[in-house]
DNA sequence: CTTGAAAGTGTGCATGC
DNA sequence: GCATGCACACTTTCAAG
């Protein structure tokens, strides 16, 4: 999965994260370097999979999306037809963000982005409608204290 | 806080989410608009904020971070003093890509991106030596399932 | 909103270091 | 490998209808 990247390539990834709206001859002076290995190195980063997509970072709550969720998740069921059930109704639902499966007692911590706390009743409650839960402990967050997409190189 | 957006600002941010390379001709053909007013619109957007930066997406595994996990803290501490010192960790330390202040008798979570489970400690021993914390659960992530900086609109 | 035009940029190639 | 220059098409940006 790995792969190799040197100085250059870490500089010229900081620098597309930082603004991905940046010209090449502008990253190419930041990282002092010329555009033509600039270009070949995110070309070659783009293929490898290294850069995965480009795209703008919206406001939540400039969008009304004001109420944010961390939900942790306790099932009982561990069979296969039932994890496909729920990784589908994961992957469907865009108020979802964020979804891992976790080492220990709790088995899933979703991220939930919703306009406010009645629209995550109605997720949560068409949510275990359809997938058997065991156990649901819903934080709320009171406050977007830091949030980041900028990987630390 | 929230802006007045119309169909077509809604189906523009959901284009250059979706692919915040496109150029305005591609946006405008897909949302069934032109040049100009697509531009009009997007630099708007912009200046108010609905659309707050423009950066690209890498693979945190392809870097080599390979750990995630999130992290419930409870502390005892709620003057100021305590807070401002914890906030500032949080937002020097590259490796928290989030951090929320939450309701509820857990009073932060936070979530943290590291090469392995030993730069996690590294990071867990640095943050407590700092600002004192009541107590810590650590969730480690086996997998991620979804991950998405798509608002819903 | 549409047209259109000027300035800037991406992409690719060719040269020599 | 890299820097530089060049060329063309495409894109952004903005004025005027």
């Amino acid at each position: 999965m790995s792969v190799r990247l040197d100085e250059l390539d870490r500089k010229i990834l900081a620098e597309l994260q930082r603004d991905g709206a940046q010209s090449l001859d502008e990253i190419a002076t930041q990282v002092g370097s010329s555009k033509t290995p600039v270009w070949n190195r995110i070309r070659k980063m783009k293929e490898s999979g290294v850069i995965r997509q480009q795209t703008v970072l919206l406001d939540a709550e400039a969008l009304g999306l004001e109420a944010c969720f961390f939900v942790l998740i306790r099932t009982s069921e561990h069979e296969k037809h039932w994890q496909d059930a729920f990784l589908r109704a994961l992957h469907e639902r865009p108020e979802v963000m964020e979804a891992h499966r976790l080492a220990g007692d709790i088995d899933y911590i979703l991220k939930v982005r919703v306009p406010n706390a009645r629209a995550y009743d109605v997720f949560y409650q068409a949510l275990i409608s359809e997938v058997k839960i065991h156990n649901v402990t819903a934080l709320l967050s009171m406050e977007e204290i830091k949030h980041t997409t900028m990987l630390p190189l």
